[in-house]
RNA sequence: GCGGCUAUAGUUCAGUGGCAGAACGCCGGUCUGUGGAUCCGGAUGUCGUGGGUUCAAUCCCCACUAGCCGCCCCA
């Protein structure tokens, strides 16, 4: 029988890699927790309907990668005609399995009415998110993002730049504080929901007339997503690119002022940025601020550590208040991979403060109850075999450990435990009531 | 979704149309209470899966699957 493999762009994630994640996402949540953010869990699925309307019909996310399905259960049923006792809301309706979580957050925030309260919700996240692209590195189908939104109405400052400013302040702090070094940001505005089409209009005629010497994935988008010729990487294209509208043209004066004013904040506080003006995102509800947080090393071509924007209209879009917001997505999965990168390599695991190491089989109860009080008293304790020959135990206990306990005839019945210090070889003898204290030091 | 490269031991990788290899790791012994590069010994495995060619395929051919690189796109 064929055994069962993790599906294609799934992976396990195994100790000691899973260290390095508990140590990714306890950072995160104590530098949010510094700037006042709560935790919000969101279903890992949703109707369909989300996502169509939030993320946008037209976008690739959408389009090709979404895992959408309809529960065969609730079809099967219907057409058994077994039906009768359910709500035509659970009939066959279309779920997809969440490709971002920035929707369903702020479809919670209608759903709960938070904007009621008045004030600033300051929410962040971290889970699994699922797209169906091409597996690479850095790139995975289920993939897992740390993220946050401040969102409210705007007579919480939702809509003030310094929100903005506050979270990309916040997003170099938590870098800074992980050690990920030679981060780069980079920031744009793309304008109000009124200055887009504006700028697309012009951006289109512009490019009718020049996309002819353009290369041929840019012919392509230039009808189809026309914002993504901006991104093109084609040397000979950077001449004509360059001469296209741009954005920073189209801005009317509130988009202008509050992007300077972002820009005047960052500056003021010493985070480094660069402008690009060919910053384009991949999802419709991002309106002025966007930005990028890139690492060149250890990523490939995926290296966009983190991605965000400001998405003034989103709530309206599915339905909600007036609900401006700001928010950001962190590849947790690129983030690892940074800073394995950094490292040179793997970690290796951590080890526990001591092994004990019954000596003889009939030692095992007395070492489980032995184990069980340094256990309390908060000790990371491996707990041998009695069965293993003495050298044995050392061999394990120096892989495992830093220290070493041996729980033989003589100690149970002296009540003088042998401890040995792996790092400084050196060996005593300790009364099993100071045991705990002595094992607490490094 | 498109193009390219790759798939052999737990890991990193050699290798050959004719009995499957190294290093590290692992297990055991020297040593019935002492580890960290002592010494000695041992096992590593459906050579990714399924077909085909051949007297014979891990090797050549095809398909599939998966990973990586690039594209697309994104985090």
């Amino acid at each position: 029988m064929n055994t069962l493999k993790a599906v294609r762009g799934t992976r396990d994630l195994l100790p000691p890699e899973t260290e390095l994640w508990h140590h990714v996402e306890a950072t995160a949540r104590r530098v949010f927790a510094r700037y006042n953010f709560g935790e919000i869990r969101t279903p890992i699925f949703e109707d369909t309907l989300l996502f169509a309307r939030g993320v946008g019909e037209e976008t690739d996310i959408v389009s090709k990668e979404m895992y959408t399905f309809t529960p065969a259960d609730d079809v099967g049923r219907e057409a058994r005609g077994q039906d009768r006792g359910r709500a035509a809301s659970d009939k066959a309706q279309s779920l997809t399995l969440r490709p971002e979580n920035t929707a369903g957050v702020v479809r919670a925030y209608i759903e709960h009415k938070l904007g009621e309260t008045g004030l600033l919700q300051k929410l962040y996240y971290m889970g699994p998110q699922f797209r169906r692209e091409r597996p690479q590195k850095g790139r995975y189908r289920q993939f897992f993002q740390i993220g946050a939104e401040v969102i409210g109405p705007p007579s919480a400052g939702s809509e003030s730049p310094l929100r903005d400013a506050e979270v990309l302040e916040m997003l170099a702090s938590f870098l800074d504080e992980l050690g990920v070094t030679g981060w780069r940001l980079a920031i744009n505005s793309v304008g109000s929901a009124a200055d887009r089409p504006r700028y697309l209009a012009a951006l289109r005629e512009a490019l009718a007339a020049v996309a002819g010497s353009l290369c041929g994935d840019c012919q392509h988008r230039a009808h189809t997503n026309p914002l993504r010729v901006l991104d093109c990487k084609v040397p000979a294209d950077q001449p004509v690119i360059d001469a296209l509208p741009k954005i920073a043209d189209y801005l009317d004066d509130a988009s202008r002022a509050h992007f300077a004013a972002v820009c005047a904040a960052l500056d003021r506080c010493g985070v480094r940025y660069e402008l690009n003006a060919r910053l384009v995102r991949g999802i419709d509800y991002y309106t002025r601020t966007t930005f990028e947080f890139t690492h060149d090393a250890g990523l490939g071509t995926q290296n966009a550590l983190l991605g965000g924007g400001r998405y003034d209209g989103l709530s309206e879009m599915l339905g909600g208040p007036r609900a401006p917001g700001i928010g950001f997505a962190i590849g947790a999965d690129r983030l690892v991979l940074t800073l394995q990168s950094q490292a040179g390599g793997a970690a290796a695991p951590s080890k526990a403060d001591v092994f004990l190491a019954p000596v003889g089989e009939a030692q095992n109860p007395a070492a489980l109850v032995l184990a069980r009080e340094l256990r309390r008293s908060g000790l990371r304790v491996e707990l041998g075999d009695g069965s293993f020959r003495v050298k044995k135990s050392f061999e394990l206990a120096d892989k495992l450990a830093r220290r070493i306990v041996l729980l033989g005839e003589d100690e149970v019945a002296s009540g003088m435990l042998t401890v040995k210090n792996f790092a400084t070889g050196e060996q005593q003898k300790v009364v099993r009531g100071e045991l705990a204290t002595a094992l607490s030091g490094a």
